[in-house]
DNA sequence: ATTATCTATAGATCTATAGATAATGC
DNA sequence: ATTATCTATAGATCTATAGATAATGC
């Protein structure tokens, strides 16, 4: 595992060169060159460009489903005392939205297939589908449904994941042109941290669960 | 002024295929089919792709100091009155949050314009400085300068200001990929509303000012 | 007379293939 | 024997220029 194949450097690299430069202005020859093989070597592993991106989706597909696996459903294993601990909806989404923004921030695949995806938003349906789903509207969706399950009315919770999600989108930005990364990770658990507690306050009762263990 | 030339059609029309596809994804060929003129025609009026570029980038530049001194300094003609109303910094920053959204969606230079920054913007250091100024944290210091006149306190501007742009900037993703660009707007408001009432309320006092009038 | 457009085309770059050569596995 | 790499190169596309032709302004 700790050996990269060729096969899986060419999808590393050629993502972050994608990732700086988009799609289409990067050639198959800076991809090889990055790897260090020659262009043509390149199509014994993959049929060309495009093979290489729709293998990128892929790839990233079969990650986050590993993520959503690991974290939507706490019925693991060892995770399973410590998620049930804090099984109440406000400390999930605190633990859900952090590990989210490390997920999109500090891993590197991740990472640079947002940026990716970011420069690619505009270019077909395709892709502004996979950029909401993954970055905007998806998360925003998912947020409103939790907030939606803790109020008991669904009807503002659009509104309230804006208000949450919205500074967190903002933060990516922060993050992608940051000298000091962790000045933003600081302000993003400021953000979320502040967020709870107002949410905490707004709530009409059970406040005291949380109190409880620490 | 109704009619275009073809110099300043080239830049509309390159603008407008730079923000879907990317700079280095079009070609001047395409540019000149959407103009209606042979590529080599082109070069008449720019000496070639990276110049209609430059020359984007100026005219963006023009209509943002326009717009900065129409909303920055209310010392016109017309405005002076109504802007005089409502001096008061909850105010202004509620015209100028709703001014700012509209004109990075509803216009179409300035609409085209920050699509082709999002997807530019990590090419390099001068695309993701521009970004920065025009979309992610030039907004955002600017509006912590005036919460933080406010309320006195420096200190926790940035974040307050945080929480104030972060849905107004997931919002613009939100207009990109909305069908029914009203209901958009209508959220916009609802935040910049709830957010200032909220603000209104956690301030000291002076909130006696703006009940006068109506 | 000047300006805007056109056709033709040079020169560079890019994707992809063909076929030779070296490395690896049985 | 199979697989991964290489060099050489075809064919497409892209930027930009040269020079001819049509349109516009004095």
């Amino acid at each position: 595992m700790g050996v990269e194949t060729t096969k899986q450097k060419i999808l590393t690299e050629a993502l972050k060169l994608f990732s700086q430069n988009g799609y289409e202005a990067v050639s198959v020859e800076q991809i090889a060159n990055a790897v260090g093989i020659k262009a043509p070597s390149l199509y014994k592993h993959y049929k060309g460009k495009r093979d290489i991106f729709d293998h990128i989706l892929q790839r990233m597909n079969e990650m986050d489903l590993e993520r959503a696996k690991k974290y939507e459903m706490p019925e693991g294993d060892l995770n399973k005392i410590a998620s049930a601990y804090c099984e109440t909806p406000i400390e999930k989404i605190k633990t859900y939205s952090i590990s989210l923004f490390l997920h999109w921030t500090e891993e590197e695949f991740s990472g640079n297939f947002r940026k990716m995806l970011t420069l690619e938003q505009y270019r077909n349906p395709e892709m502004s589908q996979l950029y909401q789903q993954y970055l905007s509207g998806g998360p925003l969706q998912y947020m409103a449904e939790l907030f939606g399950s803790m109020t008991g009315e669904t009807n503002d919770s659009i509104q309230i994941a804006l208000e949450f999600y919205g500074p967190i989108f903002l933060l990516y930005s922060a993050y992608d042109g940051a000298d000091n990364k962790e000045i933003i990770i600081a302000a993003l658990k400021q953000h979320i941290d502040r967020f709870s507690q107002q949410l905490d306050s707004a709530m009409p009762k059970e406040s005291a669960k949380n109190d409880v263990e620490a």
